[in-house]
RNA sequence: GGCGACAUGGCCAAGUGGUAAGGCGGAAGUCUGCAAAACUUCUACUCCCCAGUUCGAAUCUGGGUGUCGCCUCCA
């Protein structure tokens, strides 16, 4: 028996057992990005984490209809596009390559549908649509100015997700007051901006209403999104934890009032935020790292080391340190699967399935703490724990066989978990700084000046022909066993900032 | 003011009633010409504080202290 898979719930606060309307699909959205810059490290998490989701639920023997949305209309967008003399249009299109460059390099899954909020204002269920029911079931007015805003008293249970009802929400200090609102917290389905070239004209029903040309409110392209895409319930809603209030409860009160049916989103799942220095990592505070920033200093499996080391509703505190932390590890565990992938070539060719029966079978039988870590809300940090136990298992086999078997839920484990395998076998090359950190001829001759002779150093005219020829040069110096000449050569390499490894097999250098 | 989260060894981090996973770092030893890696062993009588429930609590209850988040765009 499969351990049964258990998420943690928002809505309840309680973590319940996983079971979708129409097994053995699953129904996933996950809120996207906003696409007007960089993604950066709070993307990174949101997005790695919930691609554990995906996986787990594929691994449990779910079909997972995974939709991720791209949000291409939104003030931001706006604001960069004029900063920057161009197109909203530009702007989207630039940062949606942007993320799904990242994303890729990140190994996370493509989502099965990526729907974009301009795609789903008109149409059956667009936005105008819900509108224009919502208008019609009086759970939305049209204001003077041509918006039309949610009003949130006719919804009886509103702030159920955030546990904010609506007197909450005006108690709050910070809630601006707007004065075509009849309630502080009703929010806008519609903004009307009838001068703006980014804008859209609304269909005759709504016009005739008094809405006028403008753009959709930030909430309703999900739900729009989600009932055109999904339908009326989903099974998961997912997204960063900052997205609960407002966005996810205004969706919620959105869709419930449309379509009169409830639950919109049976299992709501938020993860946790990075901060930085005990901070919340923002863009108002501008102490974010981009992804590919990031990527240029540690390969992408590091990175998901040190986001899966914590559970995902907690917050991750990033820090220099840690990610060392997890480099080192990484290293580690590339050195290990350096030595050991080789003897098994087929294996490193064509990689285990690791979503179909047998991998579930294989690790339910080799590694059920692997299963049930997972299957407890996506503890990861269990699930890494219990690599760590298989990989200090394989290190200790004996037999080939033993190896290999251990070696294929290994690589079965490290899929689940998003970790590109290929990558651990050129760390050296992936970490992205060989370029730079390869010294070059000049550096070269200045470095062995004190440890070759004049001859020596006048074999090699190329920076190329120095690492080889330092190789060689050192291989005979071993077998001669001239040590302080060894020694020297490997000082010479680390002080142009590279490492020398000995093995059985020979030498070899890492920059 | 309202809602919420978190406090575990030098650092990171699991564990939600049965006697402290895992990683990084550190120490000693084995191995190797020396390094590196690996291997072996060690590295929290204790889980922010106080009180309570219990045969038994890091885990439950009450109180306190501290840190952080949301309530405005944010993953």
């Amino acid at each position: 028996m499969l351990p049964s898979l258990q998420f943690y719930n928002s809505l309840t606060r309680t973590t319940e057992p996983f079971q979708p309307i129409e097994a053995p699909t699953v129904k996933l959205y996950v809120c996207g990005p906003t696409v007007y810059d960089f993604p950066h490290l709070g993307h990174a998490r949101c997005y790695m984490s919930w691609d554990v989701l995906v996986r787990t639920l594929m691994l449990f023997g779910y079909t997972v209809t995974y939709v991720r949305n791209i949000t291409d209309v939104d003030d931001k967008i706006l604001a960069r596009a004029e900063a920057q003399s161009t197109t909203p249009e530009a702007v989207a299109e630039l940062n949606t390559q942007r993320f799904h460059e990242d994303m890729q390099a990140l190994n996370t899954l493509s989502p099965t549908v990526e729907p974009k909020a301009t795609d789903h204002i008109k149409g059956e269920h667009g936005m105008f649509a819900m509108i224009e029911t919502l208008i019609a079931k009086k759970h939305a007015y049209v204001t003077a100015t041509g918006d039309v805003n949610f009003e949130t008293a006719t919804m009886a249970d509103y702030g159920k997700l955030s546990k904010r009802p609506p007197e909450a929400v005006q108690a709050g200090a910070r809630v601006s007051v707007d004065a075509d609102k009849r309630h502080p917290s009703d929010f806008a389905l519609w903004k009307a901006n009838p001068e703006d070239s980014y804008a859209w004209n609304p269909p005759e029903g709504l016009a005739f209403q008094g809405v006028k040309r403008g753009r959709p409110g930030w909430h309703i392209e999900c739900s729009s999104m989600i009932r055109t895409v999904l339908g009326e319930t989903i099974d998961i809603h997912a997204g960063g934890a900052d997205l609960i209030f407002p966005h996810h409860e205004n969706e919620i009160a959105q869709s419930e009032c449309c379509s009169g049916k409830t639950p919109f989103v049976r299992t709501w799942m938020h993860n946790g935020f990075v901060n930085v220095d005990g901070e919340k990592m923002s863009k108002s505070l501008g102490n974010f790292s981009t992804i590919r920033d990031l990527l240029e200093h540690y390969p992408a499996n590091t990175l998901r080391y040190f986001i899966l080391t914590n559970h995902y509703r907690m917050p991750v505190d990033f820090t220099p340190e840690a990610l060392d932390a997890a480099h080192n590890w990484s290293v580690k565990f590339s050195i290990f699967m350096t030595q050991l992938l080789p003897t098994f070539p087929a294996m490193a060719e064509t990689l285990p399935a690791w979503e179909d029966e047998t991998a579930r079978a294989l690790l339910q039988s080799q590694l059920p703490e692997f299963l049930e870590a997972l299957a407890s809300d996506l503890n990861t940090p269990r699930a890494l724990a219990s690599v760590n136990g298989l990989v200090k298992q394989l290190r200790k086999a004996e037999t080939v066989t033993e190896k290999q078997s251990l070696l294929t839920v290994l690589l079965i484990a490290l899929q689940v978990l998003g970790f590109r395998v290929a990558d651990f076998l050129q760390i050296d090359t992936e970490n992205g700084e060989q370029q730079s950190n390869r010294p070059t001829l000049d550096e070269f001759i200045s470095a062995f000046s004190t440890a070759l002779s004049a001859e020596q150093v006048a074999l090699f005219q190329t920076a190329e022909a120095w690492e080889s020829g330092v190789l060689a040069l050192r291989a005979e110096a071993k077998r001669a066993k001239n040590w302080a000449l060894a020694d020297a050569i490997r000082s010479g390499v680390e002080k142009l900032g590279g490492a020398m490894t000995d093995t059985p097999q020979g030498s070899s250098i890492s920059w």
